[in-house]
DNA sequence: GACGGAAACT
DNA sequence: AGTTTCCGTC
């Protein structure tokens, strides 16, 4: 079920960042860490342990050792090992087990959520929050690609030898302690996945569009087997997770099982009841032969995303561009919520276990919120400009604290007086932004609940169990990049570039098709309408200067999402301002599956004219 | 042990 | 940028 050529790991882009820094092509402290992690013959130094994703350094020392090893640093000790992972405590790559020992705790969500936007929620449940990405294989055809390792990032594609894949499979090979930076790895990656990589044409390039950034073609393309010939499964062809992962493949009856295992650690957390996403690569000639989207895909694929975002915590501000696309809300059952894990042979696995905690509805419907949903605000680390400007009086200690404390206070400020967060909106790259705002993923942070302060923030719409819901490829976009930091609160900025606009979204395309009509009959704003003048606004926005605007509308957002929970649906037929419009709530299933045809037809717009870019 | 500042290194 | 090294503090 795993080899070590397709279970290798891949990890986000950012994890190599090879655009932006030369040295991040070696082999990151996490990833090595997770390498040892999934490899058996280490779990006597370092294993899955707790919570999801959360391990123990059994002998750190040892570990220490292979790391310096791996880095030609024979100095290495724990203390300095220990160090490099405290600095992954401000990038939410990892934070530490309070009170265990040389326990920590990775933060996928943080992996996931940024830069693997097509992750699907799907059937996540059961799969540990944040559990390493889950090297299901690249036999294992599947869409989005359901799990980092699949996900590679372009670069790691093009050009970066970093790949985790790489490496793991070098390690498979005994070498895990070899002084190799991944530099040295990608030979053998590249080999498997042949130069072709690199040229994501056509119907690939028309995937791009959908996707986050970062996830170039290539990615996707790899996701699926690779170019290299490495051979796509099967449509629904499902392969065991890596059992070193503690990220069991769901072995889930039906397709639902298929992401959910697989998925991104983070996305994984969604409660169960979601789509499966299951791709079927052939139904679209679309997307060539690569990809392709049929109703139902796209429709379970945007669902999955809402419900990633959803689950994430995402912002509000997520949703404001396109008001009215609705996604249904995430199906938060009622029975069985304590499922996840539903028969999951490879559960048990090296995964750690799987808390219940970990699923939305423990945490939200059963416990504390009566919302469906939680937002949990991860504000930005301290940085040192932060610290050194703002007068050293952040008696935080620890970044999550500081982090957890700033989040809550954001929240509470919005929703209980006007004035303006806390947030730091500066121009930030993507990364960092994610990092200077983050909107972590309920799971992620449950953990957060569990051991640290996380402050989990109810969103502004408890009573009603609604969520905020509108989203599409776009925002996705939107959110994997930007929106997550900055924009957190304010309200769209200008849609992000490629993807979305709104004849992307195919409101065009509908001319007789009439406005959205929900369950109850009530007309709302014709899409098209709305996302023109959406589109307009954004335009307008992009040209004034999107420093001030961000700010300006981070307010504005901020507000609304204050006021969303009274405005409720009332407000369908009028919308003269769309944002104040958008759907941020729950919709009976009828409207969902509106809603979810939209997006659909959206989509498939969006896909077509991408293409035709292209 | 854990944390995080600071400086140096690659 | 991502550590590595050193160190003071809790």
């Amino acid at each position: 079920m795993k080899t070590p050529g397709d279970t290798g790991f891949a990890f986000p882009d950012w994890a190599y960042k090879p655009e932006s820094s030369p040295g991040s092509r070696q082999i990151q402290l996490w990833c090595f860490i997770l390498e040892l992690l999934r490899k058996e013959e280490y779990h006597e130094v370092i294993a899955w342990q707790g919570d999801y994703g959360e391990f123990v350094i059994k002998d750190p020392e040892e570990v220490a050792r292979l790391w310096g090893a791996r880095k030609c640093k024979p100095q290495m000790n724990y203390d300095k090992l220990s160090r490099a992972l405290r600095y992954y405590y401000n990038k939410r790559i990892l934070h530490k087990t309070k009170g265990k020992r040389f326990t920590y705790k990775f933060n996928f969500n943080k992996l996931v959520l940024v830069n693997y936007p097509f992750i699907d929620m799907g059937s996540g449940r059961g799969v540990p929050q944040s559990a390493p990405p889950v090297p299901s294989g690249g036999n294992h055809f599947r869409f989005p690609p359901s799990t980092p390792s699949d996900v590679l990032s372009p670069s790691e594609d093009l050009r970066s030898p970093g790949m985790f894949s790489s490496v793991a499979r070098r390690m498979g090979r005994g070498s895990v302690s070899d002084c190799s930076d991944g530099t040295s790895t990608n030979s053998e990656l590249e080999e498997g996945v042949g130069g072709d990589d690199r040229g994501g044409v056509g119907p690939e390039r028309a995937f791009r569009g959908l996707l986050h950034p970062r996830l170039s073609h290539d990615s996707l393309f790899r996701a699926y087997g690779g170019p290299g010939g490495l051979g796509r499964p099967p449509p629904g062809h499902r392969v065991h997770g890596d059992p070193m992962s503690p990220f069991p493949v769901s072995p889930l009856p039906g397709p639902g099982g298929l992401l959910g295992s697989t998925l991104s650690p983070a996305l994984s957390m969604t409660p169960g009841s979601h789509l499966p996403y299951t791709p079927s690569p052939s139904l679209s000639p679309m997307l060539g032969s690569h990809f392709s989207f049929n109703p139902d895909d796209m429709k379970r694929y945007l669902q999955a995303h809402h419900q990633s975002v959803y689950n994430y915590h995402l912002s509000p501000r997520a949703f404001f561009h396109y008001p009215n696309i609705v996604v249904p809300q995430p199906h938060r059952p009622s029975a069985a919520p304590d499922k996840p894990m539903t028969a999951h042979p490879a559960a048990h696995h090296h995964a750690p276990p799987m808390p219940h905690s970990h699923s939305l509805h423990h945490h939200q419907g059963e416990e504390q919120h009566p919302s469906p949903f939680k937002f949990k605000l991860q504000p930005p680390p301290l940085g040192r400009k932060q610290r050194d400007g703002s007068a050293s009086s952040t008696g935080g200690s620890s970044s999550s604290l500081g982090s957890s404390y700033a989040a809550s206070g954001l929240l509470s400020n919005s929703s209980s007086s006007v004035g303006p967060p806390k947030i730091k909106v500066e121009p930030v790259s993507d990364i960092e932004s994610d990092e200077e705002v983050e909107v972590t993923d309920i799971s992620e942070e449950d953990e957060l609940l569990d051991n640290d302060e996380g402050d989990v923030f109810t969103p502004p719409h408890p009573t009603n169990g609604t969520a905020p819901t509108a989203i599409t490829n776009g925002n996705l976009g939107a959110i994997a990049e930007d929106d997550l930091d900055e924009d957190v609160f304010k309200t769209p900025a200008a849609p992000p570039m490629g993807p979305l606009t709104p004849s992307l979204l195919g409101l065009k395309s509908e001319p007789g098709q009439g406005p959205p009509i929900s369950p109850g009959g009530t007309l709302c704003i014709p899409l098209k309408l709305r996302f023109k003048r959406r589109w307009s606004e954004d335009q307008k926005m992009e040209a004034n200067g999107e420093r001030e605007e961000a700010e300006d509308k981070k307010v504005r957002a901020e507000k609304e999402v204050v006021e969303e929970p009274a405005t409720k649906e009332s407000e369908n037929g009028e919308g003269p301002r769309s944002s104040p419009s958008l759907s941020l709530r729950a919709l009976p299933p009828p409207a969902q599956r509106r809603a979810s045809s939209e997006l659909q037809r959206a989509t498939a717009q969006l896909s077509l004219e991408n293409h035709g870019a292209c």
